[in-house]
DNA sequence: ATTAAAAATGTAAACGTTAACATTTGTGTG
DNA sequence: CACACAAATGTTAACGTTTACATTTTTAAT
């Protein structure tokens, strides 16, 4: 493989001219430029990337860490990434952490290790980095939805209280009162969070909450399915059902069509995220749109930030969700 | 941050000595390894990865180049490279090509620039750099799915002639004599071997092949839904549609039901891929397992055999397929 | 033609490792 | 207690760029 040297003989000129040609093509002459390029063309010499980032000491990659990526909402946000990053010419590299911290530790050391310039996360885990920072300075890592007030470090969620409560709020627009809820994994303050807003929008309501009308367990669509049983089966009393995620909403409808359930005119079903299978649900299903590649380009905007002013982009951003009404749910026959 | 130097200082001896304690500790004397690791401990040192990669020639890391991550079996795939790579230490960095050649030739850049030690790729396109390659020796380059026999490379992919055409016979065992048929992209490789045999089954069953109920455009849920609409606007007969992938059919599911036709009752509908949303479908869908995060776990391997030895790795690999019966087909009721 | 300033190019050090090779230290044997 | 040999450690040259600084060439003004 031919290196800046070979070319930089080829060529007939000094290896820094050869470099310059290449990121620097105003500061050379037109006549050397032709004759620099002509040999790259000619021993079909690229930059050896390693060695540039080792001497420019940034490597232009992010490291996007995720559970999986089975989850249509994670590879949402890791696409979201990876447009932003391409647009400025950032690379994007792939940790998957299983929900283990022991994973994403061992992928922060690609930043720590120069090999990546940050890291952006969407996990169960924080980063033991952030943690442990004790130099008062905010770290290259964005934290994507997750996140605990009191660390140093940018972050860009839903306001996942506030989304609970409306899918609460629509509900009872339609006359919902016993309406019951399956969450995805608990483990996560986004989850917690959300129950607290179904919890508020009860209340907003004026409705007590029925804990026993509360399950969950994760966001896959198994969950919708083994939670929506355990409702059926406990005998209480309920009209609708607010899912964290479409996925869950999908296994309830299914679980509650083999029950002989109809949905909407039994149940009403609504869920979050908006996944694209989601309008094309028997019936096409109600949620609320949490759209996750945008999370992946504002966190990953907020990292390029970052570099330009660390304490600048030490920030929270929030972004918007929205309802979207389709077919799964439906206004309260009166007298159920 | 601290590097090699510091450690080597702190502890009292040569940097080639902290270099071996890292990387091969029985050759050093455990006190002097103890020593080392208290240096390393207190300084938080971490390896430079990027010197680490300079100087071994090596970068440790896999591109995987795919049009997108929207699609679950590209999700799946690069999750199955996943997951061998980190079982062999290796660091997986995403390419996404939309489906441009440029894009694509960017991306074998990185390994090209030996910032990746290799690259594989699901896409429409093949990289230039596999055409145009006069060496006679295989490039570090895996193909999955798509291929061309004439093509030197390693190759992975299912044999999709015998899975359309199996789907075809097993609809013909129900009695389907009227078969419709929606492709994804006709631009791909796989999709005419689809096609081929979707016809060849056809012929097989002594039937003849009407190519007005012949369909498609690519592997999107809109595109069964656009398919199949044309299908029944088409007025040709049709008891069963094959569909390239899950979301195809999903799409012909859910239009049919919106046009009033009983799945599978009136028609069956068989799809391919089995992703984790078919066996929750409205039936449960009849379809083709091919699991794609197999397809992502032998490219990697045949990645780590090129290493090993570049001949030896020249070979195509070819998955096995298996056919999942749910209830999205059934017996053609006679008189149909 | 001379000269100052600007433009173009060259020289060489640095980025932080690894590994070949050289040297020192330790161990067991006669 | 030499001695051979093994084990442990040290020295140093790469790996291929980028860039500060030094030097040369070109340009334009007198």
């Amino acid at each position: 493989m031919a290196n800046i040297k070979d070319i930089a003989e080829l060529a007939g000129v000094s290896i820094a001219t050869v470099s310059r040609t290449l990121r620097e093509p105003h500061k050379v002459k037109p006549a050397t430029s032709k004759k620099v390029n002509e040999a790259i063309e000619k021993l079909s010499y690229k930059t050896n990337l390693v060695a540039s980032s080792l001497r420019k000491q940034k490597a232009d990659a992010v490291i996007v860490a995720v559970p999986d990526l089975h989850n249509s909402f994670v590879a949402g946000l890791v696409q979201g990434v990876e447009n932003v990053a391409r647009e400025n010419g950032i690379k994007v590299m792939l940790g998957v952490t299983e929900g283990k911290q022991e994973l994403l530790d061992r992928h922060y050391e690609m930043v720590a290790g120069k090999q990546a310039d940050g890291m952006i996360v969407l996990d169960v885990n924080t980063p033991s980095a952030i943690i442990n920072n004790t130099s008062g300075k905010p770290l290259p890592i964005v934290l994507t939805c997750e996140y605990e007030a009191i660390l140093l470090c940018p972050r860009v969620r839903f306001d996942n209280i506030e989304v609970a409560a409306e899918a609460v709020s629509y509900l009872v627009s339609l006359d919902h009162k016993n309406v019951a809820y399956i969450s995805g994994s608990r483990t996560l303050r986004m989850s917690r969070d959300r129950q607290s807003g179904f919890r508020l929008g009860l209340r907003r309501a004026g409705l007590t909450v029925n804990e026993n009308i509360i399950a969950g367990g994760d966001y896959r669509i198994e969950t919708g399915v083994e939670a929506t049983q355990a409702l059926i089966e406990s005998g209480e009393k309920f009209t609708a059902i607010v899912c964290e995620s479409d996925e869950i909403a999908l296994g309830a409808i299914h679980t509650l069509a083999e029950a002989g359930l109809q949905v909407p005119e039994d149940i009403s079903v609504l869920g979050m995220d908006n996944i694209r299978f989601a309008q094309y649900g028997n019936p096409p299903l109600t949620t609320i749109a949490l759209k996750s590649s945008q999370v992946g380009e504002q966190a990953m905007r907020l990292l390029l930030d970052y570099y330009l002013d660390a304490e600048a982009a030490n920030r929270e951003i929030i972004l918007p969700h929205q309802l979207i009404e389709r077919k799964s749910t439906a206004q309260l026959l009166s007298g159920k």
